[in-house]
DNA sequence: TCATACTTACGATTATTTTCGTAAGCTAAT
DNA sequence: ATTAGCTTACGAAAATAATCGTAAGTATGA
């Protein structure tokens, strides 16, 4: 049983796991087409980069028939987690407050939006 | 006059903007021995790292006296901009609010805080 | 059967980032 | 004056990431 490292995806890597999470499965075509509207690379490409995701076992995949089907391996939450840590700590000086300030000040939040945050913080505070 | 480009630090110079936004000034010898605490390289890598950024223009540098002192010209505020905004984009599906929630949620808080963004929010609902 | 159009595998190239070795110059103490 | 200890400059290697070219296999239809 190997212990699940924490690896951290490269830049490329987080887009083709964005796809991912979006369409749950897909295969490499699928996730290079998608990708093909932002991005501008070879399908080889987008084929490379999935296998050595799958080496490194950020994505698992179905080979069993010959056009492989491609899944995430980590959670969008935890990836979340894993970058948002990290930012905080190399640009907010380990202060969660101070991102979430600068993130809720410099961003357009409608009053759904609001009201949900809201909520979060009265159960934060009830503690 | 040069038009001042988004140019986005890479991993380590943001380690060494840190220590400059946190110092204010400091030359390569003080730069070299904070990031010692946490980083083990050489002195001339970030001797060489300093004068890379300062072709970037990301800092500036008075080299009036034989030791150069540095300083940034890029500020934090902006920096923690860039990058929170290009966080949202490839891991919140573009939702300044799922990030807010996903920081507020995942990290603790002290009631101070806590106050200190309830206040920011009723501002933001007033409008 | 043969050609076309897919697929995966994978080595190799290119680009980017990080690191270091070495030269050369300055200053202060011997 | 010479040495020791600092400094900057800078080329180049090492490490990492991204890209592509090509080979080889398989299925489908002419």
């Amino acid at each position: 049983m190997t212990i699940p490292k924490n690896i951290k995806p490269t830049e490329s890597e987080l887009e083709i796991l964005r796809v991912l999470w979006e369409k749950g499965n897909a295969t490499v075509r699928e996730v290079h087409e998608t990708l093909s509207a932002h991005k501008d690379a070879g399908y080889t490409t987008t084929l490379k980069l999935l296998q050595i995701m799958f080496e490194k076992g950020l994505v698992k995949r179905d080979d069993s028939s010959k056009t492989h089907i491609y899944h995430a391996n980590v959670s969008r939450e935890n990836t979340q987690q894993q970058f948002v840590g990290k930012m905080i700590n190399t640009l907010f000086s380990g202060s969660s407050t101070q991102l979430v300030m600068q993130a809720l000040g410099n961003n357009a939040h409608s009053n759904e939006e609001l009201e949900e945050i809201q909520k979060l913080l009265n159960d934060l505070k009830k503690k």
